[in-house]
RNA sequence: UGACCCAUGGUGUAAUGGUAACACUCCGGUUUUUGGUACCGUCAUUCUAGGUUCGAGUCCUAGUGGGUCAACCA
């Protein structure tokens, strides 16, 4: 496992490993994830996981997995269930039992009391819109509330009565008594709690204050003495407050170090558009497989570990991102290459008579499931005088560079024999309806003796040993690469029209067991597709998951 | 009209003061009974201008460009 090459760190790495030389925590690591149970996870989240956990895994630490849980109005025990479900799906595994920020809310409660009795909190009865007015703006200092200047026994009070309900929702708030002419806005005076007459999804009606991200986030951190507490970017400038707090509370020091999060081409994250697409049917669910969301991906047939290695390839920096959906779409092959089975589906199937094939004959031919693990085994698929081949795998009038079936010239069907294309019957419309062939009796897969060498494989399905299914096509959610850059136009006209395509007849090898949900297959030629949740027995059900690379395509675009 | 963060190829990420690396994409090629896979090759004087140094992508200053901050959200 050695490497001769030095390996390289990212920033958080180098941190890390700085702290551990300087026996800081005596080496301990321990991060954390704490997702807000009110949506489900998606791509961003997935990088976020693979930072705290992965920091901790390859740092022999171990990894909380706390709900922030501060906000009754809009959380719900459902979305839990879903956040743990893929985080494990990832292959992640959090210590010991999930944690709750609504845990803490006795011991928030009692720094609350702490920072009112040193003097640095207090209750203030403005309302939000004076609060507002108060905090002026980025370039304009702020000014005191005139409840600043309340005493420690008034504010002791005050605050104990906010928590016994004794007054309305918004009638008065805690603040922190900092700087309300500091340049850093989240200086000036924070909100730390609210009045909120609502019930918990796990505390019930214990309470009706809550308290505020800022006051929850670095006091949970500290009181499970999280190490380094790995946040977006966006959390920068709310590290003076994190600090601020741990410092004046006398508390463990967990630290914040903030990374930029990774965007991804054709993908959003924004919880409200993602609920609008769900809402306004633009897709079939939260687990659509078009959906960059955890479930989407699962169901799509993105591998675990190829969300795991996108991440990790994508890199850790500071820096404002967008990367590739192609390095996505790469690791998923790469992934799905190892262990896909490979399967023959047609999915616009025309029809091809071997008329020099004996009426009535049949023979069975060896087909390997995967030519990268030789432990994957053959299986038996049926060759007879009648064929289905894919419609554009044949064309009457050939370029230069078709390799495919086209009247006069050889082609091999995978698995079986080469054919030599002899005519074509049309429809009225003048559409392919069959086609003739002849083929070598001595070209046979594994025994061939012909000595021809066509340039062209075919994947086919014998017309009376297979059996239709339902593919589902996939394709980009949206028309470009960034659907929300512009704040002038509605990221719905960049909804891909197309990106969903349903084939109801395709045609699948018959010799197969019933697929079943989560087994992912090649279809070979075209690309890497799994069982859908809606497949059943009758009917077979398969989701695109990412095509195979088609240097034709892009040969044929020039 | 303030503060903070950032700036390396098409996209990302490295290079930790000693002469630009890796991955993906692109383009070209070899192998191939998947136009797949595998393998090989091409693609950057590191935003600009000064400065420090024997030596700067790396340190300093200024500029330019991008991002973030004013929810009783997280």
């Amino acid at each position: 496992m050695s490497e001769d090459k030095k390996e390289s760190l990212n920033f958080i790495e180098q941190i890390v490993e700085e702290d551990i030389k300087n026996g800081k925590h005596n080496g301990r690591v321990l991060t954390r994830f704490p997702p807000e149970p009110n949506g489900y996870l998606h791509i961003g989240h997935c990088k976020a996981i693979s930072i705290s956990f992965g920091i901790a895994q390859k740092y022999n630490g171990a990894t909380n997995l706390r709900f922030d849980d501060t906000n009754p109005t809009t959380e719900d025990t459902e979305y839990v269930e879903s956040i743990k479900k893929d985080i494990q799906w990832l292959g992640y595994q959090w210590q010991g039992e999930p944690l709750y920020a609504s845990d803490y809310f006795g011991k928030l409660y009692g720094f609350a009391v702490k920072l009112i009795e040193k003097g640095l909190a207090y209750v203030d009865d403005s309302t939000p819109e004076e609060i507002a007015a108060m905090k002026g703006t980025p370039s304009i200092p702020g000014t005191n509330s005139t409840y600043k200047s309340r005493s420690v026994a008034e504010n002791l009070q005050l605050f104990e009565d906010m928590k016994n309900g004794v007054y309305a929702d918004g009638s008065k708030v805690l603040r922190a008594n900092v700087d309300m002419t500091s340049p850093n806005m989240l200086m000036r005076d924070p909100i730390i709690y609210r009045i909120k007459k609502e019930s918990h999804h796990r505390t019930g009606d214990t309470w009706c204050i809550y308290p505020m991200y800022d006051f929850a986030h670095g006091q949970s951190d500290s009181i499970e003495e999280i190490t380094h507490s790995l946040c977006s970017l966006e959390f920068i400038h709310h590290r003076p407050l994190y600090e601020w707090f741990i410092d004046k509370l006398e508390i463990f020091p967990s630290k914040q170090y903030e990374f930029a999060r990774m965007n991804v081409e054709y993908m959003i994250t924004s919880k409200r558009k993602l609920l609008k697409l769900v809402q306004d049917k633009y897709v079939t669910g939260w687990d659509d497989p078009r959906m960059p969301t955890v479930s989407g991906m699962r169901r799509k047939g993105y591998p675990p570990m190829a969300i795991r290695n996108f991440c990790d390839k994508a890199g850790v920096a500071k820096r404002e991102n967008t990367i590739e959906i192609s390095l996505l779409e790469s690791c998923v092959r790469e992934e799905l290459n190892k262990t896909a089975l490979r399967t023959m589906v047609v999915l616009d199937p025309v029809k091809v008579v071997i008329t020099n094939y004996p009426e009535g004959q049949s023979e069975k031919l060896q087909a390997e499931n995967n030519p990268e693990d030789a432990t994957a085994g053959h299986r038996e698929i049926t060759f007879g005088r009648e064929i289905y081949i894919e419609r554009e795998d044949f064309m009457e009038n050939a370029p230069p560079k078709y390799f495919r079936m086209t009247p006069g010239s050889d082609v091999r069907l995978k698995h079986a024999y080469i054919l030599h294309c002899t005519g074509v019957d049309k429809d009225e419309n003048g559409e392919v309806s069959t086609i003739y062939a002849t083929y070598y009796s001595n070209s046979r897969s594994g025994e061939d003796v012909s000595g021809i060498k066509p340039k062209g494989t075919l994947h086919w399905v014998s017309a009376t040993e297979s059996k239709p299914c339902e593919v589902r096509m996939y394709d980009r959610l949206f028309t470009v690469a960034d659907p929300t850059g512009d704040d002038d136009v509605d990221f719905l006209t960049y909804y891909n029209q197309n990106s969903l395509t349903v084939i109801p007849t395709a045609l699948m090898e018959s010799n197969q067991d019933t697929p079943k949900v989560g087994i992912q297959y090649q279809f070979l030629r075209h690309g890497y597709f799994c069982v859908d949740v809606d497949s059943n027995e009758d009917k077979p059900i398969f989701n695109l998951t990412v095509g195979l690379k088609d240097s034709f395509a892009k040969e044929m675009k020039k």
